[in-house]
DNA sequence: ATACTACCATACGGTAGAGTATGGTAAAGT
DNA sequence: ACTTTACCATACTCTACCGTATGGTAGTAT
């Protein structure tokens, strides 16, 4: 127990693990330029020292935290969209998904704003196709030709990305606001025809 | 006429204006935090003592040229969207523009990746507010309601918003290929309505 | 008790970029 | 001819990073 025990909490070591979660934290909050090993290494109140015992480098805590971040967000993708039957139902919860699952959320809001890094870009570049096939399949399923529902995910996707850099310009109502919810009716509703 | 010919061309000297237009093309091919001062002297021929004759420091060199591209942006959206009576042909050619305009185009979109930049904030919400209000005020004219028009104002934006994510991302159809042009008359079709 | 391993601190070297200090030069005014 | 002004070069300082070298310590095995 003692060893299982110590895996969770009251760690009085650090694992790689944990590095790349707080770099993902501090992509979320900062970016991905501002992750230096130094103000990681004050975070987790240690020095550079640790760092590069469980890493070879920046680059390589990179490569290892989006890898992380890719999983969980390919696992989330299947476990809120993959379980709806509906397809309409799945669209709509695609959009909604934001507000929960913050942390995922923002970090892949920051990266968008790193589309030129090198790490960066082919990941957005998986992600998104992931996410527009899923969209697209659920469009496929509603009735559209194939080529039209390629179109209409691409469209729905664009919708998404914009509102999320409306949102990084404050320019997004709250996603807990009724202004909100009103919106989001009035995506729905033009981007999924009901018949 | 020394004087005026100088203006244009062949000039021994350089002017704040040249500093300024210079920083607008970095900013387009690298983003904003590649603007700096050495390497931008560099590509002017001449080094960094020159650059601080010009302006007290970098900081000022960005806000003249944010300001110059502001401006330009400003009179283009009067220009190619004013004089366009029917309100669809004008959101029509919204979408449109992003082809002619290279570089104007490729500042924006430059400037999207920095959102979080204390300078490129403000200005990104004054622009974003002012094309979305004509885009609100061409639905308006076709007959949606108040309500309605903002909505699918901001919906329509987010899509163009959305477009330029996925072209930093090289996702995006090319311009001038027929898969833009299919993909653009889609867009078209769902967002503005025939009746 | 001793030795080994995992983890961390301290101190250093290297680079990039902002900004400063200072001096040089060519053109224009007087 | 002399000075001023506009423009530019050179040579620094300062800061924030990355990465390395090296040594210390706490826990565990033997």
């Amino acid at each position: 127990m003692t060893q299982a025990a110590s895996k969770k909490k009251e760690r009085s070591t650090l694992s790689a693990g944990d590095w790349e979660q707080q770099a993902l934290v501090l992509i979320a909050e900062q970016g991905i330029r501002a992750v230096s090993v130094e103000l990681l290494a004050k975070r987790m109140g240690v020095t550079k020292g640790s760092f590069y015992w469980h890493f070879s480098n920046r680059e390589s805590l990179l490569e290892q935290s989006l890898l992380r971040w890719e999983k969980h967000d390919e696992t989330n993708l299947q476990a809120s969209l993959g379980a709806i039957v509906d397809p309409r139902e799945r669209l709509q919860s695609f959009f909604r998904k934001a507000g929960r699952e913050k942390l995922t959320h923002a970090v892949y809001s920051s990266l968008c704003t790193a589309a030129d890094h090198p790490q960066v870009e082919p990941l957005l570049e998986r992600v998104a196709l992931r996410r527009m096939k899923h969209i697209e399949a659920a469009f496929a399923e509603i009735g559209f030709k194939l080529n039209e529902a390629s179109h209409r995910a691409r469209l729905t996707y664009s919708a998404y990305l914009g509102f999320l850099q409306l949102q990084r310009q404050h320019q997004a109502p709250n996603l807990s606001s009724e202004e909100f919810e009103a919106y989001m009716t009035h995506v729905i509703a033009t981007l999924i025809p009901c018949k």
